[in-house]
DNA sequence: TATGAATGAGGGTTCATTCAT
DNA sequence: AATGAATGAACCCTCATTCAT
């Protein structure tokens, strides 16, 4: 109907794609308003029109980022839920293994949101209910692992769950120090068949 | 003996002490030379006869905060070496989670280190050390474990180093981000647990 | 036509002339950045647009000082070539004395160029380009003289090129150290005369 | 008689000459205290027992400095009056070139007090009393040349004095931007010869 | 007389943000 | 919607000078 289409929505999802490059490449501080008004090919004015300030811009980016590593969680999850638990975890350490390549020169991206969320109120809130949430996926998923029989009744699925996610972030930690050492998909596989190995019936 | 004992060593120590406070506070980029000097009480142009910039004194307190840790894992791991490991890995874990009661307003600063280190080499190579020592040392101490018929022959050592480092490393994130939900003590006890459980003899 | 015309290069200059008029009274050295920004009329910040440092604006000022001088002495060599070389000096002699008045308050930043060009290799270079070029204008004037039976073949056109310039150059410091004392038409002219009653046929 | 010789004049040269070397060096405004401090041996505080603030320094130097070239001069020319004028000033001439050699590295530090003088009210006194002299002592030796006989008697002496003052600071400064191009010794000698020919009688 | 640790004002430069066009 | 010239507050670092010892 109208004319000239909204392209609002476009624009300041191109604004935050290329701003997650020159973030990735410089981090949060030293990347200049410069940096990304020219890797989105606009003027540096033109950002202010979709973004109230570089701070907005961040703040768009960790919700951007962190929804995307939500959908990829539930997308997981939501497949192939007739095999077993065990199974089904051993498949997203694959996948969450595969996305470690596609996304490692994003990682530091999320570690720096990690860095400023202490001073930064939204940006802890916004984490705190990002991490609740992810650990209530797998927590499901590890009650469904117990309701099943799968594993032993005695199990703390909300634990477990925290541990999971602990461990993955810690290994994408490791990862970005020493890409050689952590051995991303193998030691998660066996450090999940441990833990596993440890509850399972 | 001498009129004017030599302070730098002191001094150094001090304006490190300040500049952790700072950091912690403020985070490396916001905090201001003129914040470190205030803490320490020294005029600002002090603070550069001894460290030649905040670069400086960002990497002097890289060293210094992971040799702190670094010297707590070791003093943790030759205590009570007439325990088994698995009862050592729980006296750890006991420690590690008294120590983040202390350390807490600390950890930003941390997270600040993991930030940068994709752009800064040396702050990256310092922690490839740091973390390849403290997995050494863990992985000595489960090679203990299954030199002594506590855990099966065939665990990997090095990989469950990894993933011991790796959950904690994660805890002490999510702990950041929700010191409620994430029960230090308890989910690392029980992470241990599921861990030894699943490969003990 | 466009709706805004490029104005850099007017801004440069414009810089140019405010930088020239502040070093004059100040100094390369005490003159501010902010001084400069508020002799031109601009902020601080937009002389970066224009000029990368303010060395930078010294260079250019250097650049476009000495250009200024040496299109003079051209201007000057290319009129009433008809005359006779001596009455060709005696009106330069003549121009370059009511030069210096207009450029009375320029001179100390001449000097200011002299003085940094010792360890200013760039400074330095242009210079010696400059007075090559001098010099060899000058020389080819007096060349022509030779030529025309004015002056004893016997005359080193090169050596008294590099003299007059010497000449002049020090007559504009001893002006500078003493405007009473050294008047500048009649001393210059009479050297002149005397030097070139020594050569002259 | 006092059991601690005052060393005070002493070190006050000492300071000078280091001052004169670290200037020569840096000029006048990248010249640290300290490096003067070092090139003395003493510490920067004690510079300050002797020499009020930097700038005092560079007062002092600049006596020192002009003082020395008036003593060469007064010496040349007392030396052998029994020769004629144009001798006596040929032998200034290859003077003045030898000195140029050891001095070489001094000259900047000339052109540095040339070029703060037109802000320096003190500073330009001081050289225009020293100019002064230095004219009064040419043209004392010129009038002589005239009163002898060796000059024609139409010679303004004090102009000539001028003359060959301003020809030498115009020889020292293009020696200055290039050493290869102003062949001082031969340029003076052949500037001078021309002048004193266009007089002689 | 001598030291050198300490001071703190000062300035070049950067860059997020604004706004006239 | 878009530009990009302009702003100006902010900050790291320097260094002449001071002063307790």
């Amino acid at each position: 109907m109208s004319p000239r289409p909204d392209v609002s929505e476009e624009r300041r999802n191109q604004i935050l794609a290329a701003a997650s490059t020159v973030f990735a490449r410089s981090g949060f501080h030293e990347a200049r308003m410069d940096d990304i008004a020219e890797e989105v090919g606009l003027s540096k004015g033109a950002l202010y029109l979709y973004y109230k300030s570089k701070d907005a811009i961040i703040v768009a980016l960790l919700k951007f980022f962190f929804d995307q590593e939500m959908n990829q969680l539930r997308t997981m999850l939501q497949k192939r839920q007739q095999k077993s638990v065990r199974q089904q975890l051993m498949i997203m350490n694959h996948m969450l293994a595969e996305g470690m390549k596609w996304m490692s020169n994003l990682m530091p991206v999320a570690f720096e949101f990690y860095a400023i969320m202490a001073r930064r109120k939204e940006v802890r809130l916004f984490l705190k209910d990002y991490f609740k949430e992810y650990r209530e996926l797998l927590a499901s998923l590890i009650q469904r692992g117990i309701d099943q029989g799968e594993f032993q009744p005695t199990v703390d699925a909300e634990n477990l769950a925290i541990a999971i996610t602990a461990l993955y972030e810690g290994l994408a930690l490791l990862w970005m120090v020493d890409p050689q050492a952590a051995q991303w998909e193998q030691v998660g596989k066996q450090s999940l068949t441990m833990l596993l190995d440890g509850i399972s019936v």
